[in-house]
DNA sequence: TACTCCACTGAAAGCGCTGTCACCATTAAA
DNA sequence: TTTAATGGTGACAGCGCTTTCAGTGGAGTA
């Protein structure tokens, strides 16, 4: 059934030879010979074995991207980035999902298809012993997203959180008057919380705002917890003139929705803002003060990183940090809220 | 550097017959012969090729899904239940979007790699002439996702969106009172608006309910157009106590803040559903009254739709059809609104 | 003793492709 | 006229694997 180079050859009376070299236009074929060619592949709609190839040249085109699960915005939009630009440098997806506390074994069981695929983009939510000796194995050119391995030679693509951050902060102190800020993360271990907490020590401390270990949260990005922990805490916030800033718009939006429930308003009685600039930061009433990031764009960096290494293997690391942008809305109490 | 099954052999003392005998597990091979392989395999790190065996055995144990677009979480859930399954079954997952209304040429090149893939499920939105004859065209395994192509042999994956509709709209006219019902659809090409329509028209039919062409309204599954189309007919839905049924939560997000921005409040004053049960139809206020679509089953089950076939590619084509499941929130105004 | 049978193993033939090499005309250069 | 260069082509050796087929040696049977 399936028809093969002999078969085109034989349709245009050449060797298989002359059709691999249409096929891959390289040396001089000539002009008659390659129509005679051509119109057979088109008859015959023939098409190269992907694997017959892939044995001599060692190279599948298509790329593996490892994500921690795939719930929620932020990981389709990485897909999305991703699979667009592969599409455009002619490389194609491979997608595989392992849950955000991998002991290592997860991704090695993503990754075993070395030798399928031609590089490997991996997003590890939280760094671990495992995960570095896991990463270390892989032979194949490797992108890690969102979070650098140290010991790992790699190349990385990164959000500046920490611009983002600060810039969300200060917009909170200067323009908002905020005289303390709430912090409410991920886990401790999860590798965008605690950069956006040493971001959130850092300005708080230039601004002289005292911090205690009772206005640090660590929850699980999720509205659920969030709200519960905003229906036990928003009166004693509010009363200490405190703003909230949420690692993430999710919980933001569980903080606001809690803060209504204890009839207190949003940003009059308790300023909230978040982080990541997703769906729901428009969703809620008041809409979210946040911070854009640009997941998409992650997708289609590590997709570009990972092909400019294919080409040139022995280029040293390449440390790619994407911009964030302060998004102003009305949660934050600003006086002139920029729409957006 | 790779590794290769003659490595193997040599260190074993055997001959690559038998390695292969033991990576596959078939024919016998002696117990002691055996343990050497395997521990040659183990201390040499060796895995097998997977181009040399896809070309023996023409299958990769790829699995392609090809989506219109990649935009929201309908899809994000849909490649989630598709890339667990997959894994559970020992597939890989290779993702590739195409635009909403291709005209089947980007179906096309999506599904060019035939023979990378062992078996192909395709979600195509709008169904014509020439998305009709890519399908034909297929000559692998193959599902359909949510839509139905006539005249071509292969396994489909729906929803069943009738029921769906007819209990949220009877719902909305048994328990809400609702004397008018507007709809607001995506386009009319839409396969999904296409269905909801006609359940729409028929339970209004069913139920005496009058509805003229301007009470049904298409747009395109957005918040935006359907909050600018809201502005303009809020006033009058209200006035003629109509309730509005959206396709999708987006857009009965944006007739709901229409509303509320033309001073009138939902249910009171203009009741609204929404279609699909996403992260927006618990954001809005009121909540959403929808429909729970099971999207990540979806994708599941198409896979396991992909997977029969592989098994048994005899097996006559079969239409698996989802569940929807009416949840009952706020925005509909029903006396007794159940929590969900 | 001669034969068959059986458990096990190796040699070798491809799978469909790419790439090297040799070859054959021509034509240009010596 | 001989030699060399050049455009164009085919033969063929693999790539790493699976699978068929043909042993091989020892146990069982006549």
């Amino acid at each position: 059934m399936p028809v093969s180079i002999q078969d085109v050859a034989d349709r245009a009376n050449v060797s298989i030879s002359t059709v691999s070299r249409v096929l891959n236009r390289r040396n001089i074929v000539n002009q008659e010979t390659r129509k005679r060619v051509e119109s057979a592949i088109s008859d015959l709609g023939y098409s190269p074995n992907v694997f017959a190839r892939g044995l001599m040249l060692r190279k599948s085109h298509i790329l593996g991207l490892v994500l921690p699960d795939l719930h929620g915005e932020f990981y389709s939009e990485v897909i999305r980035g991703a699979n667009l630009r592969a599409r455009e440098l002619g490389y194609n997806l491979m997608i595989s999902s392992i849950v955000a506390k991998d002991d290592g074994s997860e991704l090695m069981a993503a990754v075993g298809d070395h030798g399928l695929v031609d590089g490997l983009a991996v997003m590890i939510s939280e760094v671990n012993a495992r995960t570095r000796a896991t990463l270390e194995k892989i032979k194949i050119p490797l992108v890690v997203l969102d979070g650098d391995v140290d010991g790992v030679k790699h190349d990385s693509v990164v959000i500046d959180q920490r611009t983002g951050v600060v810039a969300l902060l200060r917009h909170l102190i200067e323009d908002c008057q905020a005289r303390r800020i709430v912090f409410v993360g991920g886990l401790e271990t999860n590798i965008d919380t605690i950069e956006r907490l040493d971001a959130y020590r850092e300005v708080t401390a230039d601004a002289g705002i005292e911090v205690t270990a009772s206005d640090v949260h660590h929850l699980d990005y999720q509205y659920d917890t969030a709200f519960e922990l905003g229906v036990k805490k928003v009166r004693e916030w509010a009363r200490r003139r405190a703003a909230v800033f949420a690692a993430n718009d999710e919980m933001a939006a569980g903080i606001i929705d809690a803060a209504l429930a204890a009839g207190l308003s949003t940003p009059d009685d308790l300023p909230v803002v978040g982080f990541d600039d997703t769906r729901v930061a428009t969703m809620t009433r008041p809409r979210l003060t946040t911070v854009r990031v640009p997941m998409s764009s992650m997708g289609a960096a590590a997709i570009d990183l990972l092909c400019q290494r294919i080409e040139n293997p022995k280029r040293p690391a390449v440390k790619l940090s994407l911009e964030t942008e302060l998004v102003v809305r009305e949660s934050c109490g600003a006086p002139s809220a920029i729409t957006s």
